[in-house]
DNA sequence: GTTAGCATGTAAGGAGTTACATGATTTT
DNA sequence: AAAATCATGTAACTCCTTACATGCTAAC
């Protein structure tokens, strides 16, 4: 029930598993967090807020003096904090490995709270991601080697470009999956030592 | 009157533009020429196509028989051209030089169909998207410095590959630049070569 | 004869934006 | 006292996706 994908909520549950925050710094934090990758406007930020606070996964957090505002109490601000299900559900999200996980904006914000993730999860999404993304360079160059005569230079300079971009974040990708296998050496430990390339995939309920 | 922005639509006059094409083989190109840009469904594709239809931006080239699709008729297929309206539509929107331009969509599909742009207005969008990322190169060093103690590694790692990969287009696009520059030396002579860095804009009517 | 690919569509709806409306509080 | 910033919200709308429905043709 409540089958919601959106990314702003993720982000809000999982900024406010943090410390608990009221809208408008929560937006602020929102930008400085996903920095270029998304951007998101109160237009989006209230109604989500309200629709977590009517499923329970969040709660006004009354008299709650947070730290980053010392000064007086400004006005009439709404606190909220994460409730147990809202804790719950939020794992629950940080452990798809599925689609949800690979997609740019997706994995985006998964990545900023990965801190919060388990290692496992860690290595698989980052996996999952890199083979995505490896795959969509492979359907590249096919059709790029297929209609190279056909385009004008500057359609080609932009698959370059694009080509490369992506060729860039693998390579980002299979760094931190060196540093994660370096920080816990083998989960398991079998003889072979071929990760499998072929039907990843876990718990894809979408 | 019938302002859309769409980036669909803009990439569907600007396949057309290059030759009467129907639905499907649309949806196929539009593909290869965005690459990992952006990918449409045809639940969209088509509903655009009747929308174009009806703003009298396309028409049915009716005994068309295009030279991709060499076999035998087929089946049914509609095979839409441009009109005169639709090819002076695409004019507009192609000149464009505002947000709508700048914009990672916007800029792309813009990028894709520049051989049909002319030189001045190329240079115009090229410098609009290069401003616009510099700015955000900006803010984003601000903020970086700002909050750099209080994020985790995780977060910053993904802050400083966003960075990255921005200021690598900055350079990509001020290669091209170059390049046009070069191509048609001075479109206006003056004195001081400086590029004003305030206050850009033109016609941004959305 | 059944799968795979070609070809066109529609209905429902998700995710978020823009523009607007309101008011308190701090700074200039 | 005006302007900027903090703070919360709503209504309408845009653009696109998913899932479905249909049928024809080619290959296996």
């Amino acid at each position: 029930m409540s089958k919601r994908t959106g990314v702003l909520e993720l982000a809000v549950l999982g900024l406010l598993q943090e410390s608990p925050l009221h809208g408008y710094e929560l937006r602020k934090r929102l930008s400085a967090v996903l920095g270029s990758l998304r951007a998101f406007s109160y237009g989006s930020l209230y109604p989500c807020l309200k629709q977590l606070l009517r499923a329970g996964l969040i709660a006004e957090d009354a008299g709650n003096l947070d730290p980053t505002s010392a000064g007086p109490g400004k006005r009439s601000r709404i606190v909220y904090k994460l409730t147990a299900d809202g804790k719950e559900h939020l794992q629950e999200l940080l452990a798809e490995t599925g689609p949800a996980a690979w997609e740019d904006d997706g994995f985006g914000v998964r990545f900023a709270f990965f801190a919060r993730t388990d290692a496992a999860t860690r290595l698989r999404i980052l996996e999952g991601r890199r083979s995505r993304l490896e795959e969509r360079v492979e359907g590249f160059r096919g059709s790029l080697t297929r209609t190279r005569e056909r385009l004008d230079s500057y359609t080609l300079q932009l698959q370059q470009h694009g080509l490369e971009s992506v060729e860039r974040e693998v390579r980002w990708l299979s760094e931190l999956i060196d540093d994660e296998r370096r920080r816990e050496p083998a989960p398991v430990p079998s003889p072979q030592p071929q990760t499998s390339t072929t039907s990843n995939d876990t718990g894809d309920n979408r």
